[in-house]
DNA sequence: GAGTTAAACGGAGACAGTCCCCGGTTATCT
DNA sequence: AGATAACCGGGGACTGTCTCCGTTTAACTC
């Protein structure tokens, strides 16, 4: 899975660069900054740029692979805090914060849960699958969640509510009152 | 709220020649078709198109109010033929399908119900907002729906209900069910 | 530490899209 | 028909993407 043959010094150090004034730029501009922008940022020509991160895609997975490992142990982490269904719900609000906050991640994240998605995503996509999956059994299990539903569902519906949120004004307020909404129904309360 | 003066018979044609191929490149190529392209198939020049449109949003604004509108008239048809909850149901059902199928619609809804969003927008929102707000209410009336729902959230999470379906292969089928899903709630049925 | 070589560099340039400007045209009114 | 204000249109400046290929350089050998 690592580097077949370690990487020369001079790419090594270019591709660091590049990862760097990449996330610089994604945070400053969005997911659309200007890749010759960045190349120029880092000091180095396009065509150094391009034959590192043939495309966007690769780039912005390249940046937010950190971040996606992150919410994959956040996961972890809060299964052992709190009973299985309030864990699920806490970490979809992660997700959802982040997917809003981060710039430049949501389309990664949409990607990731997206069907038929470039083959370069997959690890990504795997990561956030797995972390979802042990939540949703664990929750299932306790039978606080619904038994018909996908791991791939919940990821999904949760990008619809970071979506959602994101376009009240200020977004993230909105995430937990949007995603109670989605735990709980649009149906008035029966209890 | 109609034009002041009667706009020059070159200048009328030209705008509906634009209002034609734009419809058709959006429809062909997505939101982001190029808008000089759309200019030389309407056989003007670009000066003219962005003389008339100043912004893609207003020429995706223009080329969509028909759509908007008639998912306003759906509204109330569908109002007559089910009881409140169905209806409102059926009709975010049907306002999801339109998001995702029309291509170049899904950016004008959602800046219609964005906070803040362009003033030239507030006509499309306007109309959905009071469609939707007959339905909501109607359906809280009869008590299928929470009291503590405003209109536009319902907009706003139908909009997040889209974005979900859109990421799995097709979009179209899993909109019934992400759709029912948020009705019902992800926990399990009590019944 | 000089020589060799394959890997990596970098920026010029082809291409596509956006948007504005302004000389020329034309509908409309009298 | 002539005056005039509105409108047209395409040339061109600018920005961004992405590739190609002559040049540089790290790494390895002796």
């Amino acid at each position: 899975m690592a580097q077949v043959k370690p990487m020369r010094a001079d790419a090594r150090r270019n591709y660091e660069r590049l990862l760097k004034s990449a996330a610089d730029a994604f945070a400053e501009h969005g997911e659309n900054a200007s890749l010759d922008d960045i190349a120029k940022r880092a000091g180095v020509g396009s065509g150094t740029l391009y034959r590192h991160f043939p495309t966007r895609q690769a780039l912005l997975e390249a940046v937010y692979v950190d971040a996606i490992e992150a919410l994959g142990d956040r996961a972890d982490a809060i299964a052992k805090e709190l009973p299985p269904g309030e864990a699920l719900q806490e970490w979809l609000y992660e997700v959802c914060v982040r997917t809003i906050e981060v710039r430049g991640l949501k389309a990664l994240l949409g990607a990731a849960v997206t069907d038929g998605s470039n083959a370069a995503l997959t690890a990504c996509g795997t990561h956030m699958k797995s972390a979802a999956a042990r939540l949703v059994e664990a929750a299932q299990r306790e039978g606080t969640l619904r038994g018909d539903l996908e791991p791939i569902d919940v990821l999904r519906l949760a990008h619809g509510v970071a979506s959602a949120a994101e376009l009240a004004n200020g977004g993230r307020p909105r995430i937990r009152r949007y995603l109670s909404l989605l735990t709980e129904g649009l149906r008035p309360a029966e209890d």
